[in-house]
DNA sequence: AACTATATTGCAAATGACTTGCATTTGTCA
DNA sequence: TGACAAATGCAAGTCATTTGCAATATAGTT
């Protein structure tokens, strides 16, 4: 969490109780939140918060390389502190909604793209949809 | 293109010389369709097409499996004739904005997924962003 | 501790993709 | 051709997200 501290000084961003609560609630959810719902479970601890606020560091966020968004919900995006976690996937239950991580994707499967294709690959989004094992037991 | 009008058919659905458009606009396309865009390429053989119609139309299309929503885009979905291709993915440049279809991606690496997790994968979608080969030239 | 420049917030209004209600029109099939 | 269900057009509604702007808070600097 220093580091984000640091990052944030060294862009000229100020250090405001509802951006520390945000990364806080990010943290604490260990999964990518909708920015309504982020709002809901700031509020707790932060009366004052404001949805605007919530979307305006999101974006900020995302900017410096510290939040990804996600955009397997059809109607908004979620975001998701990446920290120092590896990069990985999702993988969501098309029935409960669960979103579990997917870790240890090959880069290997990245590399074959690029070769195929000529392209210099800056980014990609792996998405798988399913059933978890809980919700292919109540079928 | 006959199987489709077949399809429409068993679900009660109406032949329209604007579906006839849309289904005939998307094949020329070639590449997913935004359906802002649609409308647009729509009106000049047909002046009289309607936005929320297309709407319409793409979700129909959407959901007897005709068509494919694609999310790669920020702010809007673009759509893209299944027809009787392959089930592909896509590279999209982020400087041109040009897409590619990937051919090829193996079902393998799906299958493995599924043995991490324990899901039953319905779906998947891959997307990839980088550069395509004018892009990186122009650097 | 007060001062200043600049960033941030809160609120209300705007945006833009997409959806819906409903009256009118059109396709299909007997 | 006629009847009925489905499709369309238009206007209005929805909802996530963005924006303008005035008020407030932060972080250096005196």
């Amino acid at each position: 969490m220093k580091d984000v501290l640091v990052l944030l000084k060294e862009n000229n961003i100020k250090i405001t109780d509802e951006r520390r609560a945000i990364l806080r609630v990010l943290q604490e959810a260990k999964l990518p939140l909708a920015p309504a719902d982020l709002f809901l479970r700031l509020k707790p601890s932060m009366p004052k918060a404001n949805l605007t606020t919530v979307y305006r560091n999101l974006e900020m966020l995302e900017d410096l390389g510290l939040v990804k968004r996600l955009g397997f919900n059809k109607n908004y995006f979620s975001y998701e502190l990446i920290d120092g976690r590896e990069h990985h996937h999702h993988i969501v239950c098309q029935s409960c909604g669960k979103v579990e991580d997917l870790e240890n994707i090959s880069e290997k499967f990245v590399s074959e793209i690029a070769k195929q294709t000529n392209f210099t690959i800056e980014d990609h989004n792996l998405e798988f949809f399913g059933l978890c094992v809980i919700c292919q037991k109540e079928k």
